[in-house]
RNA sequence: GCGCCCGUAGUUCAAUGGAUAGAACACCAGCCUUCUAAGCUGGUUAUCUAGGUUCGAUUCCUAGCGGGCGUACCA
């Protein structure tokens, strides 16, 4: 448990062992306190009072006289209503020393539960747009707060790379072969294909023929969707390199849809599924939730065949306890289908779908097949060539790679935050100029702080080990920040029980700007020895606190930019 | 039709039943011969409507309005 936590505990049985009420129990919340001068710590007393038949002001101001100072709780007071608690100095102290380890915000409890995580589900033969970027940085986000909650958790993806969209890419690629082992360009051919066979009647014919030649697994179209497929997959790579993110495990469509079938005709036989108009159906009426067709009437296989196989395959390989699938929530309906049909096949693992809202343009939905989308690749270069210039700007004795490398770091990081700083239940209206900010709510910002501080410890002269004069530490600005130092470890928790990366991402920026106000108004470098240290321990706890939450949200910091 | 999600400042977002509804952007005025101005300080502006539950509602419930999405052979 992290100081702060303790705290509350303690804070917690005090008032607790004082009411001598088990059923109100639930009724006494440790909070916060919503102006940092009214206290550290808050307990409203309304319910409480209510309970005791007496006036909530009468009853705060009672247990304030009752609570007496120790070595956690420096002063109590009552305001109104509100019971608040300032800790002690020393015992806030710690806080500095807590967030100074490496592991800080990192949970030392490991949790015994296995935690199945799938996102960044992709078609091959198409483009990687700005709404496939939510999804990795999202998913990504959770399973690294997952992980640092103590959570074992399991990264993993889904290709889509055998379904009718390869045919039409392809059709497109075998009119005007060009730009050869290119996976980028297959986006932009799907989209022209797309286009194209919205009138083309002899074109969906011939679309059709090279989808079952892929399906037979034989033939030239199928050797060419073969070839065309590694493009893709090899195009994905490189951005899941630039992006820094690896999957534990990658499935693929055309490996498990084979599994499927054989699935479905299990469960049909099982009377889980039927056969209605000549296709077969799960019937969730009785559940309230429609119908879902997993084989067309021609026999051919819809998206959950595949996504039933892959459930067992998890399922059976590992024992997991929660298996989580991030999907925008259009699909919610969908899920709650699959999920019944998973729970009747006798499937008993936790499902868990993750919604989350998606990413649209000001002139309205993105949309491949009408070509209307930004890709990531056009984003990452518009937001790294502005990386360069901004370094350029301000270290003209840097070297190309030195800018290239900063500009990497500052580019990736710019769009992981831009994707993941807003609730998961908010469209995301995509702006790239808003995105191409590197000033206010952005990454940028926590990034500068970290260099900042980097920059102070450089040129300071503190040795930051053993016994550190926190003590020194009285400012108001000061209590403030290790106040905020020593919530970390909770607001990851918080951010994890919410699958909620967006709590850690605020919460980092607003300890960012309690840090630039402190830096602004006070001196580190200048101060006596003894203050120099205490204040240097202090910036160097924020730093770290800010590079392990930025490396939980996935994105890096710089030692000087 | 039915179901799900969202309506907060000019804009983009925060506040998951508590104290004076917070930020960022934009706009205006200041701050670099002192630790990185990608920074800091100050200023203007908001809970869609009507009921209800509650000591207390942006938050929960009901109805309406507005926007988005889904709803048997797309993924």
């Amino acid at each position: 448990m992290s100081i702060l936590e303790q705290a509350k505990q303690h804070i917690f049985e005090k008032v607790v062992a004082l009411v001598g009420n088990d059923s109100l129990i639930n009724d006494i919340i440790v909070d916060y306190p919503p102006e940092a001068a009214w206290g550290d710590l808050s307990i409203a007393c309304f319910v409480l009072a209510k309970l005791n038949k007496q006036s909530p002001v009468e009853l705060a101001k009672q247990l304030a006289g009752q609570i007496s100072a120790d070595e956690v709780i420096g002063q109590v007071q009552a305001v109104g209503p509100y019971l608040n608690f300032f800790l002690k100095p020393e015992y806030l102290n710690q806080a500095v020393a807590e967030s100074l380890d490496g592991r800080a915000g990192y949970s030392q409890e490991p949790i015994d539960e296995r935690i199945m995580i799938e996102y960044s589900n992709i078609n091959t033969h198409k483009e990687y747009h700005i709404g496939h970027l939510r999804n990795i940085c999202y998913g990504d986000a959770v399973a690294k707060i997952l992980a640092a909650n103590g959570y074992r958790v399991d990264k993993v993806s889904y290709v889509n790379d055998f379904g009718i969209h390869a045919a039409k890419t392809l059709w497109q690629f075998k009119k005007n072969q060009r730009a050869v082992g290119e996976g980028y360009i297959l986006g932009h051919l799907y989209t022209a294909a797309s286009q194209a066979l919205e009138t083309d009647a002899d074109g969906k014919q011939a679309v059709a023929e090279i989808m079952k030649q892929i399906e037979a697994r034989s033939g030239e179209d199928y050797k060419l969707w073969q070839e065309t497929r590694r493009w893709s997959i090899d195009y994905f790579d490189s951005i899941y390199q630039r992006l820094k993110i690896k999957f534990d495990q990658i499935y693929y469509e055309n490996e498990v849809i084979d599994d499927g079938r054989e699935l479905v005709s299990k469960l049909l036989k099982q009377g889980v599924l039927q056969e209605s108009q000549g296709a077969v159906i799960a019937d969730l009426e009785q559940y309230g939730l429609g119908v879902l067709v997993l084989l067309r009437s021609d026999g051919t296989a819809l998206y959950p065949v595949a996504d039933l196989a892959l459930a067992a395959k998890k399922f059976t390989k590992t024992k997991l306890s929660r298996s989580i699938y991030v999907v925008d929530n259009r699909q919610s309906l969908y899920f709650q289908q699959l999920f019944k049909v998973l729970e009747l096949a006798g499937f008993q693992t936790k499902l868990v779908h993750l919604p989350y809202d998606f990413v649209r343009l000001p002139e309205g939905m993105m949309s491949s097949r009408s070509g209307r989308v930004i890709t990531f690749e056009e984003v990452y270069e518009e937001a790294k060539s502005k990386a360069r210039l901004e370094i350029t700007k301000r270290h003209s004795d840097w070297s190309e790679s030195k800018i290239d490398q900063a500009a990497e770091i500052i580019t990736i990081g710019v769009l992981k935050f831009e994707m993941i700083k807003v609730g998961a239940d908010k469209i995301i209206t995509f702006d790239l100029n808003e995105a191409l900010r590197f000033d206010g709510f952005t990454a940028v910002y926590l990034q500068y702080v970290v260099a900042r501080i980097n920059s102070l410890l450089k040129k300071g002269h503190a040795k930051l080990s053993g016994q550190l004069p926190l003590e020194l530490l009285t400012e108001s600005k000061e209590r403030e920040l290790m106040l905020a130092l020593a919530k970390f470890a909770s607001v990851v928790k918080e951010a994890g029980r919410r699958y909620e990366p967006s709590i850690l991402a605020k919460y980092l920026f607003d300890t960012s700007r309690l840090f630039n106000d402190y830096y602004q108004s006070t001196t580190i470098i200048q101060a006596d020895a003894a203050k120099q240290t205490a204040r240097l321990a202090l910036a160097a706890a924020v730093a770290r606190v800010l590079t392990n939450g930025l490396e939980i949200l996935g994105i890096e910091t710089l030692a000087e930019m």
